[in-house]
RNA sequence: GCGAAAAUGGCGAAAUUGGCAGACGCGCUAGACUUAGGAUCUAGUGGAGAGAUCCGUGGGGGUUCGAGUCCCCCUUUUCGCACCA
């Protein structure tokens, strides 16, 4: 009988819908498992391979976790916030709202076919007052610890979606990781969470999480602590100071000028007016630059003199003050202490404006008088450094900073490259920032009471370099909550990064009204103990959410500093080796293979494809592979049919009373059992599936020989395996073989029978000179001079033991057993 | 340039601590059953060779009785960062 995905999937997913199988009770917390999926975009297009990539693999294991007893929370919603559907608005007049509730009911019904546990008590959508009023209040906490601050800074701005960007939404060639166009600067006030503020703690607390070392890597770099010092240089003539940032104070005698940012405050205050014009000149030339060509390593280095000079504090000389846009007024102080002898951009720059180089560390193994060629910036030791000569360079940092912390000159310093999280968004589609400003009181926080600022429905979406709200008079002119005049709203809407940051805790009572999260049930379930989403995601929403979660912390909303516990990334689907997306046109569409072959098949064979974490390219040749796989466990069912009720399983066989074929069926099982529990446990769906594939090869050969009841034992364990991977198709079996209710209301996993593991013969490799000459088969535990004899015997080794001369034999039990001869 | 990961049959891939390389699946070959086969079943399937055997995990060295696995060097691919002082 042919198996019926179309009309068993839907069967069972009515009655699990019926019975409420999956909903969980979250006022137990015993042997709890928060087990998420990061939530969708809600695009207009269709679920992709990807999603179910990510989605059923996902649910496989918590099913895996709900069957071994865990009381499984696997919730679902819609980051439904986002430039997309506004951008979709401005194109064909549907409103974001319309377009998005829309795309969510279109979504959920397909979600529906994946056949996943999520409770849909716990759906939430971010465009939902009652979500992103929580968005404001969270800001309004955060302002009220200086967390949430506003300030005028160069910003990324691209250029189509006409809205700042967080420098993590920047791609490395410079481009808008949304839409890919350029990316320029802008100068202009926004809004910033302070994350440096947590910059140490978002290290530190790694140490707490299971996390890919490679992703904690990714985020280790984009934090980029650095440690060394701030040292002062006064300016010559001047009450103005420079303040630097050096990683390597021990080479400060090498200084030979001191370079700033050409957008440095200080350039138009220390350049003298003969070098005005070349200055002026610079700094507008180079604001002209895309940050791609501004950072191209490869271009060469520029700069102009200022005209002043400043003060070396270790040895009072005067060295020229310099502008180069090699420096970032965007890192560490915007001024650098250039060292050409010990530093490579400066060594480049010094060249090619003929100023000093100045040798102070010297490599081991080489002569003070020794030219320098290239920058060496390693350490060694410290010369011409007045009495820090003769020093390591290393013990030279200390030295230096504390004679530096002494004079008053200089202190040790951290920096980090993380820059605050900038959450001004010049667009509609998100939440509103809830701060007035008012011309008497200036910027005031909308009071929390009488959140949230909603978003108006009636706005004209077209881009005209300004956010949409600007335009919209009703929700831009309020009143002043300090001191009742006309005031005027913030008219732009938060980073929907804001949104992701906090929605894990929202989910276990998305409807609560009485706060932001409910704790009595947050301080149950979270943190989130398994999280399963892409690598894109490595860096920006993870970091966010640490980071917002930190703060929750702080502010006593939740009680662990980490939001999730373990991580995992599915690998990517490519086609044809591209990231499937809609404008390449290569997506991959699910629907045709689950009409022809159902959920579970599909889902069966992205697991089998490969390992979860690696992904690979759609192909789906192999497909039939899992279709046969279901198509023979579904028959070998209906030659059980209703056998658990006619033949009762024992719960424990003796191998001595069984034939040989039960034997190898009741040892197979139950080795099955523990090969597939442990890759489970990892996540290794690909071998899991496999050795259940080779179980089934066995039972195809020997289970019609068993006694009945080894039958329905054997039948049972299979069909508790297949839940986790083939939920539907399992629930259809174990209905067939006689089991009443669903699999999923209780406990279902075996421990693997100990005894039916330890085998009573071993195969034994036999080697000759390293070289695998054979097998032979002995008792366990056999001693080498048995094995020996054993291989003497044996026809395919024996003959190359046979007259030899042995030097040597090396026996590793139940292993292997290498007889090294004399060469003749 | 720096950092991370990877490279195994025609293809997707397996290989607890160094111990029978290629499990499992796709495909392919042959056979069976069939009016039919893009169904199912059986057998085979890394390469060379009639065979005994020999060769084989990107390339080159090394450690070891024994290396896909450990060490060094190189090549290629993917990803991240990229003048971060």
């Amino acid at each position: 009988m042919k198996y019926q995905a179309s009309e068993i999937e839907p069967k069972w997913q009515k009655y699990w819908e019926d019975h409420e199988v999956y909903k969980t009770d979250l006022n137990n917390p015993d042997k709890k498992l928060y087990s998420l999926v990061m939530f969708i975009y809600p695009s207009g297009a269709k679920l992709h391979c990807g999603h179910w990539y990510n989605y059923g693999p996902a649910d496989t294991w918590a099913r895996f976790r709900k069957l071994m007893g865990y009381n499984v929370y696997e919730p679902f919603g819609y980051d439904a916030f986002g430039l997309p559907a506004e951008n979709y608005a401005i194109k064909t007049g549907v409103h974001p709202l319309d377009s998005t509730l829309k795309n969510i009911k279109d979504i959920r019904a397909q979600l529906k076919r994946i056949g996943c546990m999520y409770d849909s008590n716990s759906e939430l959508m971010t465009c939902d007052p009652e979500y992103y009023k929580w968005n404001q209040w969270l800001f309004l906490q955060l302002y009220k610890k200086g967390l949430a601050y506003r300030k005028k800074s160069p910003v990324n701005w691209c250029t189509s979606c006409q809205t700042v960007l967080a420098n993590e939404q920047v791609l490395g060639d410079g481009n808008c990781e949304r839409c890919g166009s350029p990316v320029i600067q802008k100068n202009l006030v926004q809004w910033f969470f302070k994350t440096t503020a947590y910059a140490d703690r978002l290290l530190e607390d790694m140490n707490l999480i299971d996390w890919p070392e490679e992703t904690k890597t990714k985020q280790r770099n984009w934090i980029g602590r650095s440690v060394g010092a701030e040292v002062e240089f006064k300016v010559d003539g001047s009450d103005e100071v420079i303040k630097v940032f050096t990683t390597r104070p021990d080479t400060l005698f090498g200084v030979t000028y001191v370079t700033l940012a050409p957008e440095h405050p200080l350039v138009a205050k220390l350049t003298k007016p003969q070098y005005k014009i070349s200055v002026e000149k610079y700094v507008e030339q180079t604001a002209y630059l895309t940050d791609i060509d501004r950072q191209s390593t490869t271009k060469e280095k520029s700069g102009v003199f200022t005209g002043s000079y400043a003060i070396n504090p270790i040895n009072g000389e005067s060295v020229p003050v310099w502008i180069g846009d090699y420096v970032l007024v965007t890192y560490g102080t915007g001024c650098v202490m250039a060292v050409p002898g010990h530093d490579e951009r400066d060594f480049e720059f010094a060249k090619k404006f003929n100023l000093p180089i100045r040798k102070v560390i010297l490599q081991d193994g080489t002569n003070l008088e020794d030219e320098l060629t290239e920058a060496f910036t390693e350490a060694g030791t410290m010369v011409n450094s007045g009495k820090f000569t003769g020093l390591n360079s290393i013990a030279g940092k200390e030295a230096i900073i504390k004679d530096l912390e002494k004079t008053g000159d200089g202190c040790a310093k951290v920096n980090y490259r993380l820059r605050d999280w900038l959450i001004s968004r010049q667009r509609y589609w998100g939440t509103p920032i809830p701060v007035v400003y008012c011309n008497s009181c200036g910027e005031v926080p909308v009071s929390e009471d009488s959140l949230p600022v909603t978003l108006p429905y009636d706005v004209e979406f077209k881009l005209q370099g300004d956010s949409p709200l600007r335009r919209h008079a009703g929700f831009m002119n309020t009143t002043c909550p300090k001191c009742g005049g006309p005031a005027e709203r913030d008219p732009d809407t938060m980073d929907t990064f804001v949104d992701s940051s906090w929605y894990y805790l929202r989910y276990l009572n998305p409807k609560f009204k009485d706060g932001m999260i409910d704790t009595t049930l947050t301080d149950k379930w979270s943190p989130v103990d398994m999280y399963i989403g892409g690598r894109e995601h490595s860096v920006m929403h993870l970091l966010y959410a640490r980071f917002v979660h930190k703060f929750l912390m702080d502010i006593g909303l939740v009680k662990t500093p980490e939001p999730f516990m373990r991580l995992v990334h599915q690998g990517t689907i490519t086609n044809q080796g591209a990231k499937m997306s809609k404008s390449k046109g290569n997506v991959v569409n699910p629907e045709p293979y689950i009409d022809k072959y159902g959920s579970d098949v599909f889902r069966l064979y992205l697991m089998f494809m490969g390992p979860y974490e690696l992904g690979g390219d759609w192909n789906d040749s192999g497909i039939t592979g899992a279709e046969r796989f279901a198509q023979r466990l579904f028959d070998m069912a209906n030659t059980y049919t209703g056998w658990y009720k006619s033949h009762k399983s024992e719960a424990k066989y003796d191998l001595a009373e069984l034939s040989n074929e039960e034997k190898s069926v009741y040892r197979y099982v139950n080795k099955t059992l523990a090969k597939y529990q442990h890759e489970m446990e990892h996540l290794k769906f690909n071998t899991a599936i496999a050795s259940m594939m080779e179980l089934s090869n066995e039972l195809g050969k020997n289970l019609a020989a068993c006694r009945p009841g080894l039958q329905s034992y054997t039948m049972a364990r299979v069909t508790s395996m297949l839940a986790s991977l083939a939920p539907h198709l399992a629930e259809e079996i174990a209905s067939i073989l006689g089991r009443e209710k669903s699999l999923f209301v209780e406990p279902n996993q075996f421990v693997p029978d100990p005894e039916a593991l330890t085998v009573d013969v071993v195969t034994i490799a036999v080697q000759i000179s390293g070289k695998m000459r054979g097998t032979v088969d002995m008792p366990v535990d056999s001693d080498q001079e048995t094995v020996f004899e054993a291989a003497k015997q044996n026809d395919k080794t024996g003959k190359f033991i046979e007259g030899k001369e042995i030097i040597k034999v090396i026996f590793v039990k139940n292993k292997i057993l290498n007889v090294i001869v004399k060469q003749v």
